[in-house]
DNA sequence: ATTAGGG
DNA sequence: CCCTAAT
């Protein structure tokens, strides 16, 4: 390669970390500026040659140099590079020193300090210059990586919910997030609203909670009705938002949930993460569906339509309820605005490639809600009801209207009522609602000449994947965990209007992010020893807490609410092992309501089977979790080393899985080693989930390139180690 | 704290 | 993934 004869050092991007970057002399400056150049070209030489067709196309849309994306790569650059933007000054002579003592004493000899400062803040000056042409090149390049905030589909109006496009997350991600920040005030999450009946006559245990159970008495109820929630064209992920008054959104989860609508629940969130929501249809329909005073639903139509497409996710969701607290502002899109979506998202998308973020993380909320009439209360049925929101709810809902007065007025007389009647007989039913959960973010690139049924396709992939761990319910009672399943619901108390308020569910989501060993797919559930809901798994008592996955971005409401119900625990994805710890932690971070987590942990703690510490201890012990890399997070890496090379783990890291706190530079160093071995051997020998051969050519490519970039330097340093010197 | 490699 | 040596 060109670049081979040339002298490397300065440039940033691709070049390893050791060497100088900047000179102080007006000839180190151009030679630095003609290393630049050559980086650049090593750069499209790489690229060129790794990105082949996907990159190719993406240049057919290049993001002006102007816009945010060039900010974003710069940005990315800069934290690559580490301090050296920052402070090109002190940064740069400790590195250089490093990198070359010649060049610093070189430096040093120059003598005047403040010579030296002008002429090195002019060099970094350069250097970012550089890095800028860099960055737009490599934006053009990578098409991908744009997600400038400028870019109109990043933005999120309050109420719009698009699928977004999400381009490569490492150094648009980062942008985004800076700039976002402040508006991530809601949740970054989507939220799936689902809607679960239970039926009272069951028994709590864990095995009532599954959806199947549940659903099948939903079902009958539902048959009632005629309307159907609406089966997205989505097919996949239906997530309906809650409408504050119209909270219910029937969803796929579980047995009894369907999937109506793929809603944002926290449209700022997603800005966050550069990505809009996919949003799916919650039709009116829905709406209505979910409306409180419509309790009953129609499973029927539901199931068929829960077929969604992927029976997987449904099972999924049926085996794992999250509790979502429902955000307030969930605003239901009508098939209209879905499109205009849609088309926001073919014009940004440039790929068809989705990816899910490392952070996939699940967070997924569950709110209950207990319908009973009054009616129905003097009839000391359960059903009748009147639709009653778990405390969680309440507290996130200043935006649901209808969970709090439904609470308030009606739904403590409705509780009494209730009381009584069950009292009388156990007979009476208790009927909950769990409106919705959360969806972590996803991030889907497709190019705009994909039609809309690889759209949804991809939506559905990615929402399988995240769910693939599947889900597991727990249900709390005042803070305390239900573990004894062979209890009825009338012996623990839930039967109790008191106890209604009390109650909560929750859904650990088994992603293989967060909770890689209980997999149910893989039946391992032991392994998560670490995680106390894994562990409780095993054990009779279901009940976990759920976690609602920390958000890298913070709280949201809903989870604020569960918090304060001290129902919720949050399950860390990243480190399941420490999850309450960390859990409480990042919950301070997010919010200032986290007074509950505390004792919750404490509780939780104590609540938990005798077996479960020893697990916990034993699998502590043994190991941390062993996560699988997804593919997203795969395509995540190999793009990232495309960037930056080998050798740089660190950057990879801070880049592309900055979020990711479970992976740390030496798992992705890991992992590249498997990636680059499991590319080498044949398709027959791999194992585990299958890796697109796409990728594994592109690891292929990158290591070979990066190898080769390495021997080169290298040599030269051997040959002609006074360059360093004239560098 | 990182990186490189072996296990 | 873990562990370790070398930076």
């Amino acid at each position: 390669m060109v670049a081979q004869k040339r002298i490397d050092y300065g440039f940033v991007g691709y070049q390893v970390p050791t060497k100088p970057r900047a000179t102080r002399s007006p000839r180190k400056r151009d030679t630095f500026q003609r290393s630049v150049e050559h980086n650049q070209m090593c750069a499209i030489d790489l690229l060129a040659t790794v990105a082949a067709g996907t990159l190719l196309q993406e240049k057919q849309n290049p993001i002006t140099p102007g816009d945010g994306s060039s900010k974003k790569d710069q940005h990315g650059f800069v934290k690559e590079e580490g301090q050296d933007t920052n402070k090109p000054f002190k940064a740069e002579l400790p590195n250089e020193a490093s990198c070359d003592r010649r060049l610093q004493h070189g430096f040093v000899k120059e003598g005047c300090p403040d010579a030296n400062k002008s002429l090195k803040a002019e060099l970094s000056d350069d250097v970012s210059s550089d890095r800028k042409c860099f960055s737009a090149f490599s934006s053009q390049v990578y098409g991908q990586n744009h997600c400038s905030k400028e870019n109109p589909h990043l933005e999120i109006d309050g109420h719009s919910c698009m699928a977004s496009i999400v381009t490569s997350y490492s150094c648009s991600e980062r942008l985004v997030a800076d700039v976002l920040v402040d508006r991530k005030s809601h949740s970054e999450m989507k939220n799936i609203t689902s809607k679960v009946e239970l039926g009272s006559s069951g028994y709590p245990d864990c095995s009532d909670c599954n959806l199947d159970v549940d659903v099948s008495k939903v079902k009958d109820e539902l048959q009632k009705s005629e309307k159907v929630p609406i089966g997205t064209a989505t097919g996949a992920c239906c997530v309906e938002e809650l409408m504050d008054e119209k909270p219910q959104a029937p969803i796929g989860l579980g047995g009894n949930a369907k999937l109506s609508g793929y809603n944002d629940s926290v449209p700022s969130s997603s800005l966050f993460k550069g990505c809009k929501n996919v949003t799916v249809v919650s039709r009116d329909d829905d709406e209505n569906f979910s409306g409180c005073a419509h309790p009953s639903s129609k499973t029927k139509s539901f199931r068929s339509k829960t077929c969604i497409g992927d029976q997987r996710i449904r099972k999924r969701l049926a085996s794992k309820y999250r509790k979502v607290a429902r955000e307030s502002k969930h605003e239901t899109l009508s098939n209209n605005a879905v499109d205009k979506n849609f088309n926001r998202v073919y014009n940004s998308q440039k790929n068809y490639h989705k990816r899910q973020i490392s952070q996939m993380n699940i967070p997924f909320k569950k709110r209950k809600i207990f319908d009973c009439n009054s009616t129905s209360n003097s009839n000391g049925n359960i059903r009748s009801g009147c639709t009653y929101y778990l405390p969680n709810n309440d507290t996130n809902q200043g935006v649901s209207c209808s969970s709090s007065r439904m609470r308030k007025d009606p739904g403590k007389s409705s509780l009494e009522a209730y009381r009584h009647s069950a009292v009388r007989s156990r007979d009476s039913h208790v009927k909950l609602r769990i409106k919705s959960f959360r969806v972590p973010e996803l991030f889907i690139e497709i190019s705009e000449t994909a039609t809309v049924a690889s759209l949804k396709k991809a939506v559905m992939e990615a929402v399988t994947t995240l769910l693939q761990g599947g889900l597991r319910v727990g249900m709390i009672l005042h803070g305390k965990k239900l573990r004894d399943d062979s209890k009825t619901l009338l012996q623990t108390g839930v039967s109790h209007d008191n106890q209604l308020d009390a109650l909560g569910f929750t859904l650990e989501p088994n992603s293989s992010q967060s909770l890689p060993l209980t997999c149910a797919k893989d039946s391992l559930h032991v392994p998560t020893a670490d995680n106390m809901p894994l562990s409780l798994i095993g054990h009779t008592s279901s009940p976990s807490v759920i976690y609602p996955t920390p958000m890298i971005h913070g709280f949201s409401d809903a989870e604020h609410q569960v918090t304060s119900l001290g129902n919720i625990v949050e399950s860390d994805h990243d480190s399941a092992p420490s999850s309450i710890n960390t859990l409480g932690e990042k919950r301070l971070i997010g919010s200032t309501e986290l007074v509950t987590i505390p004792e919750m942990d404490t509780e939780g703690l104590a609540m938990l089977p005798v077996n479960q510490k020893p697990k916990r201890t034993e699998i502590s012990q043994r190991r941390r979790i062993r996560r699988p890399f997804s593919v997203a997070e795969v395509e995540a890496l190999v793009e990232a080393v495309e960037r930056l090379g080998t050798g740089r783990w660190r950057d990879v890291k801070l880049h592309a899985f900055d979020d990711a706190k479970h992976r740390t530079y030496v798992d992705l160093k890991d992992k590249w080693k498997t990636l680059v071995h499991t590319a080498r051997i044949s398709p027959q020998q791999r194992r585990g989930e299958p890796v697109p051969q796409e990728l594994l050519d592109r690891v292929l490519t990158a290591h070979a390139y990066w190898s080769q970039q390495q021997q080169t330097k290298q040599q030269q340093l051997k040959h002609h180690p006074e360059t360093c010197l004239l560098l």
